[in-house]
RNA sequence: GGUGCGUUGGCCGAGUGGCUAGGCAAUGGUCUGCAAAACCAUGUACAGUGGUUCGAUUCCGCUACGCACCU
């Protein structure tokens, strides 16, 4: 028996098995799913997001699984953290001394692990303000601007990436402090223990499931879902593997096959970079599939 | 059998007698509130073989393969 309660965290790239993996788990320490995905959030998208069938919700208790709508403005890593430890601390404190959590967001689950320094929510209005001049006067115009007010921040921020440049400018025109001067919180403290545990597979069989489930997607009726939400692909949700190939098959950029194809390519692309995120992290005890 | 054309890195695709496009894929990486996002990095390939030349992927010959046409 632990002396504190423990935080299990099932991880992996997309399509590794995560789902069936974390069901056998939180049946056997009687915990619900507390899910870690920063798209099965929404209940507007289920095919292209892969989430549980109904006979595996059925079977145990989920939470953060299509419990938000696409429409509730931006969800962040940040707002997962005060939301999931707040289940936690509840649940917790309802008895489990063991839970379950699972999922593919490696910037998430660090959110629950490690916690996010004390920003302020970004302002969208200035958001959308930073964004419209990153696509019309170029990523130098902003850049530049940061350099000027936050030099500090320069030194550790990819300046040639437009969101990263965006939220350390916007930080710093809401406040009037320097971004930089916000990163200093020491990693905060849980007072639960966490064990991480990653599963993973030969890239050539994950790079085959992937494609197999972009397969059964199609047949499940991912074109008819994208369509329906083609109105809101302006939507940060939506900017998601799955459905923005199929907006822009719609447009006609270019045909089914091609979509199928890109969605297949992107989602490679992401379990690559979901395993460089988890690479670097010493605490995660991996487990081949 | 003859004639002509072609053969460029995993794929597509420019090009040049010396300064060795590009795109895609693939691979590696970054990450403190859009993260299934955004961004960064990485390839001397010119079918084979002789020759011409200071130097050949680029010029010439032969061989192989492919395509087209002819008998």
């Amino acid at each position: 028996m632990s002396p504190k309660p423990r935080l299990i965290i099932l991880l992996g790239p997309t399509a590794v098995g995560k789902t069936e993996l974390s069901l056998e788990f939180a049946e056997k320490y009687s915990s619900p799913v507390i899910s870690c995905d920063s798209r099965q959030l929404y209940k507007e998208m289920s095919i292209g997001t892969a989430v549980p069938t109904e006979e595996q919700l059925a079977r145990v208790r989920h939470y953060f699984i299509q419990d938000r709508s696409i429409h509730d403005g931006l969800y962040t890593a940040g707002r997962y953290e005060i939301e999931a430890l707040e289940l936690i601390h509840k649940l917790f404190e309802q008895g489990h001394d063991t839970l379950i959590m699972a999922g593919g967001s490696g910037f998430y689950i660090d959110a629950v692990c490690k916690g996010l320094d004390d920003l302020p929510q970004a302002d969208m209005a200035l958001r959308e303000e930073l964004t419209r001049r990153w696509k019309e006067e170029g990523i130098e115009s902003l850049s530049s601007q940061l350099r000027s007010i936050d030099p500090e921040s320069c030194l550790s921020i990819d300046m040639a990436n437009g969101q990263r440049v965006i939220r350390a400018l916007e930080v710093c025109l809401m406040t009037g402090k320097p971004f930089s001067s916000f990163k200093t919180s020491p990693k905060k403290q849980r007072n639960f223990e966490i064990h991480k545990i990653g599963f993973i597979r030969p890239r050539d069989v994950l790079y085959e499931r992937i494609n197999r489930r972009v397969d059964l997607m199609f047949a499940q009726g991912l074109v008819e879902e994208a369509r329906s939400l083609y109105k809101h692909r302006k939507l940060a949700a939506l900017q998601t593997v799955g459905y923005k190939e199929l907006f822009d098959a719609f447009d006609g950029l270019y045909d089914m096959d091609k979509a199928k194809e890109l969605i297949q390519r992107n989602s490679r692309h992401y379990a690559k970079r979901q395993m460089t995120w988890w690479g670097k992290d010493k605490d995660i005890e991996w487990r081949e599939l």
